[in-house]
DNA sequence: TGTATATATCGTAAAATAACGATATATTTG
DNA sequence: CAAATATATCGTTATTTTACGATATATACA
């Protein structure tokens, strides 16, 4: 059987992953996986939003915003910054744009 | 306000999607979004495996292996082969090996 | 200071998901 | 045909997730 994942592999090739980064990577991609949040992320790509501005345009209620984004910013995929009563949210997770492109590729048009 | 999903656009930049495609997008990235079936993937990504040999290299039951595969083959994600008594199953969603790169940036070594 | 606005948090009830034993089906082999 | 093997499905229970009203906090502004 061939070693895939060899312990002192130079590879950057992809590598099997432990158990618990399993058990990290789904529990990210769980909190991605709701239409409202990917919906957010999308906008978030583009530029920054309030928490008014996301709840308008999800059609949602401003505390479920709110809720979305405590959400994905616990999980490392969001930041946000104070300007007055506003908090303008923001990406930080790089790796958000490529799989909302997946998603736009497989779901779009 | 700039238009980012002109209706008559030629250009191929990704789209905001509608509310059906988050909703559609949100159920797939669900099934994805558990860390057997995040391994499983993986494993498929790489070659055809049986039902047992999928669970022993997780380290479950054989009927929950099958359990998730058939999710994953009801989403689109999968299909199978019959050989006898096996079903060797193999990925045949073209965005999951994206996906799972990227689940493997973020969350290898 | 009082009121309005923007955002966040709490408690709870409904719905979805996960895991598991038991059982079923299909195929191979003796 | 009977037993063994591989896979699939069923029924149930425990856990997690979701949504929502109510409430809280923080800032702006009159």
């Amino acid at each position: 059987m061939p070693n895939v994942n060899a312990k002192n592999s130079k590879s950057t090739t992809p590598k099997r992953l432990t158990p618990v980064a399993f058990q990290q990577a789904a529990e990210c991609l769980k909190i991605l996986a709701h239409p409202h949040r990917l919906q957010i992320v999308q906008m978030l790509l583009e530029r920054e939003y309030t928490v008014g501005e996301l709840a308008e345009e999800c059609g949602i209620a401003h505390h479920m915003a709110s809720e979305h984004l405590r959400l994905m910013q616990r999980c490392g995929f969001l930041d946000h910054t104070k300007d007055g009563q506003r908090r303008y949210y923001r990406v930080i997770e790089p790796q958000l744009a490529n799989i909302i492109h997946c998603v736009e590729q497989r779901f779009g048009t």
